[in-house]
DNA sequence: GTCTATATGGCGATAGAC
DNA sequence: GTCTATCGCCATATAGAC
C-alpha cells in the first residue's frame, strides 16, 4: 500500500537522520538505525540503495532545510542590523532545537566541502550577494580594517561558538546544567541582536586606520 | 636497539597524528597508518596494543600541547586586553600551523566530553579562574548584560570561526585561495587584538540596560 | 513491501618465524 | 623489534521466501 511505504520512510529518514548526526557517516551503523526505525537492515536497503545514498539523502534534507531560512532572509529588504539579527535567532532556535547538527555540518565541511557548496548553489545562496549587501549598507566599511569577511566571521562565529562547544562550555562554565544553558542561549540572542546594532552604528565613526584593501 | 625503537615510536605518532586528525577515530584505518610510518599494521599493535590506545595517546599529546600554553598564559599578570590578545594570537598561529586540528577537537567535544575535561583538569586549567579573573579586571561587567560567559564565547567564536570553517568559508569567500586566506587569518589577529582593547575599554561606558544576574 | 538467512569484504588483532 | 600470514568479527549488502 503506497501510504504504508511513505510512511515507512519517513519512519527511516527519521530514525537516519538521529543517528548520523549523532555518531556521523563513519560512526553510525545500518542496524541501529533500522532498530530506530523499527524495520529490519534489509528494509532499509530497499528504500535507499547503500549506507552513503541514505546519508546523501540525510544531508541533502537538513542542508536544505537551513538554507531555505537563509535564502529568505537574504532576499528580504531589512536593514543590516535587522538582517544579522534575523540570522542569529535563526540559528540559535534552530541549533537549540537540534543540538547535534552545528558538530554534523562542520564535520561534513571537512569531509566533503564540495557537495556543500554545492548544495549551496542549488539552494540559491550567493556569498557574493551577501558581501555586496553589507558593503552597500554599510558604505564605511570600505575604508576600514572591518572588511565585510570578517563582521560575516564575527557574526557567524558569535552567534555559532555556543553551540558547536555546547558539551565542554556547558560543562565548565555552567556546570553542565542543561536547563542553565538554554537560558544562557536566549540571552545570548538578545544579547547578540543588540550588538549588532550598536557594533553596526559604531562602525562608521570608531575608524581611524585605513589600509588600503589591496587584497580583496 | 632503543634508539631505533625510539624513531619507530615517533613515526608512528607522526603518522597516527596525521591520519586520526584528518579522518577521526572511526574514519582511520590502521593500515593508512602503518602505511605512512613506513610500517606494518602488527607493528603498530606491538608499540600501541589497540587502536583506541593509540588514538588516546595522539589525543593527550595534542590537547596536552595546546593547553600548555593557555595555562601559561592565564598565570600571567598581562591586563586583560593583552591576554585575550595572547589567546587570539597563539590560537590563530597554532590552528594556522595545524588546520585540522579545530575540527578533530571539535568532534571529541562531542564524542567525548568527559575525557576532554579530565584532560583539562590534569594540565590545571580551572575556567572558575578565568572568570574571576575577567569579573576582577572589568568590573563594570557584573552590572551589564555582558557577563564573562559571554565575552568568553565572543573572543573563542571569533577566533576559532575562520578555522572550524575553512575549507567552505575559503572557498565561498575566498575563491578557495589557500594564500589569500592565510593572510586574511594573519590579518584577522591584529582585527581582533585591537578589537579586544578598544571593546573592553568601551564595556565601562556603554552600558544602560542592567539586569540582576539571576541566574549566574 | 517486508521479512529471515546468508554472502561478501574489510578491518582490528594475533601467531609465529626471523 | 620487525615482518608475513591469518584469524575472527562485524557491518554492508544481497537472495529469496512470503
Amino acid at each position: 500500500m503506497n501510504a504504508l511505504k511513505v510512511e515507512t520512510e519517513k519512519k527511516i529518514i527519521e530514525a537516519a537522520k538521529e543517528v548520523f548526526v549523532e555518531k556521523g557517516l563513519q560512526g553510525a551503523r545500518m542496524q541501529e538505525i533500522a532498530d530506530r526505525a523499527g524495520i529490519n537492515k534489509a528494509l532499509l536497503h530497499y528504500y535507499f540503495r547503500s549506507k552513503d545514498k541514505l546519508f546523501d539523502a540525510i544531508f541533502e534534507n537538513i542542508m536544505s532545510q537551513m538554507f531555505a531560512v537563509v535564502a529568505e532572509n537574504i532576499r528580504t529588504d531589512m536593514s543590516l542590523p535587522e538582517l544579522l539579527g534575523a540570522f542569529v535567532e535563526f540559528y540559535n532556535d534552530f541549533f537549540q532545537m537540534n543540538p547535534f547538527y552545528p558538530q554534523f555540518i562542520f564535520h561534513e565541511i571537512w569531509q566533503n566541502p564540495d557537495r556543500l557548496s554545492e548544495i549551496m548553489k542549488s539552494q540559491q545562496i550567493a556569498p557574493a550577494e551577501i558581501v555586496e549587501k553589507i558593503q552597500q549598507k554599510v558604505p564605511a566599511i570600505n575604508n576600514s580594517d572591518l572588511t565585510a569577511e570578517h563582521m560575516i566571521a564575527n557574526v557567524l562565529g558569535m552567534t555559532l561558538f555556543p553551540h558547536i562547544a555546547r558539551p565542554l562550555f556547558q560543562r565548565v562554565f555552567f556546570n553542565n546544567d542543561n536547563d542553565k544553558y538554554s537560558r544562557f542561549l536566549s540571552e545570548r540572542t538578545d544579547f547578540l541582536k543588540e550588538l549588532m546594532t550598536g557594533a553596526l552604528m559604531g562602525a562608521t565613526s570608531s575608524e581611524m586606520n585605513n589600509k588600503p584593501d589591496e587584497d580583496f
